[in-house]
DNA sequence: ATTTTCAGTGTACAACCGTTGACTTAAACA
DNA sequence: TGTTTAAGTCAACGGTTGTACACTGAAAAT
């Protein structure tokens, strides 16, 4: 019925949501252990290391599925060309929207950005540049940012993306509908309309 | 020879100073076990419960002590008055040097701002608040900051704060006296020059 | 049809964990 | 001087951990 590689497939995928699941539960990934893994994915915890020879091993995958939902975030934000006008208060509120339906991906992400081991750290920060250039490349194509000098757009870019990032771990503790959430959202959007604002007063200012 | 409070509040400071080794030597802060923190103070495990409930109990002890690293910090800001060109160079020059000098404080700040417990990461938080209001009043004592409005002056600040923080888990990751710290220093100013003219900018923008 | 491969099993062990309760002993107190 | 207080000790508990090793059984390869 099913072949061989599809099962060992579907056991590591079950062993990586295991992980995720005990993670958006709110344990640290570095304190989650290979036992209740392999127990919440069904199976016994040697069976662990047919698939992954360490923790660390595992964290890495789990960065390498989390730019599959970055790259689909980046999707959904293609589709909805907007007024630019609005850019920023829809993007953000599309962020929002994306954390929520990902909330594990997001945690694990927020977490190990500062606390896991320095491999992993090092892999999220340049997931991170990756999409910071990613944006980059899309905000030109829109001529959104076209005006400024190359190097201020990949800057200006590099900081919206740390902006999010840096708001992430706070979005992670309010609740969907909450007024605090409301007003986190407002801040995201200030604070990003004001870093875009700087970059465009960045030349005709005497730096 | 030594009272028994002052031998306590010493016992006290060992295994809360023997807690931050082990995070700064490293290992995240909630799987610092007990048992490890009590043996690098040289005291026996159960000697931890007469002076801390939990490991979250230390934590937040931590946090009070963080406080005053931060003050510290500020108050060698004040001290250095300089040419308002150069004050963002300067301030960062000065943060980084704070930084290697108080290594496991910044390491397990940045740890939990984003990983610890729902009380810790909210302890942190208001630390860094209180932070962006004692910056807020020196700017505008300082006249630095006197023409913007109140709130954009304090959304400044607050913004100030955070991307300083965001920055910190990178460049606790550089050594001393490495190139890729002089490029992180040059960024992290770059961004705070793009934050003040975004603020400064924001009043004759259309919002 | 027979052999090989290998994901998953089961057992086992030594190390470490948090926390308990009863104890010692020296400083603080009356 | 005698009594109280409480920081630090000691032994012990039940539970969890990572991982080694030998195994099974069904899919894949021959």
């Amino acid at each position: 019925m099913s072949t061989r590689l599809e099962k060992k497939l579907k056991t590591r995928h079950n062993l990586m949501s295991a992980a995720l699941k005990l993670v958006e539960e709110g344990q640290h990934f570095s304190n989650v252990s290979i036992r209740e893994i392999a127990k919440n994915a069904q199976v016994v915890p040697t069976s662990f290391y047919r698939h992954f020879t360490d923790m660390d091993d595992l964290g890495l995958a789990l960065v390498d599925e989390l730019s599959l939902v970055l790259r689909q975030l980046m999707r959904k934000a293609r589709q909805e060309v907007v007024n630019p006008k609005l850019i920023i208060a829809n993007s953000v509120a599309l962020y929002v929207d994306h954390v929520y339906e990902n909330r594990s991906f997001f945690v694990f992400m927020s977490q190990e950005l500062t606390g896991g081991s320095a491999r992993l750290r090092e892999s999220i920060r340049s997931e991170l540049l990756y999409f910071a250039n990613e944006l980059a490349a899309d905000l030109k194509r829109l001529n959104l940012i076209n005006h400024l000098p190359l190097d201020i757009a990949d800057q200006l870019c590099l900081q919206v993306i740390m902006t999010v990032a840096m708001n992430t771990p706070e979005l992670l503790d309010l609740d969907k509908g909450s007024q605090a959430l409301e007003k986190l959202q407002q801040r995201m959007e200030i604070q990003l309309r004001m870093v875009f604002l700087g970059a465009a007063n960045w030349s005709s200012s005497k730096n």
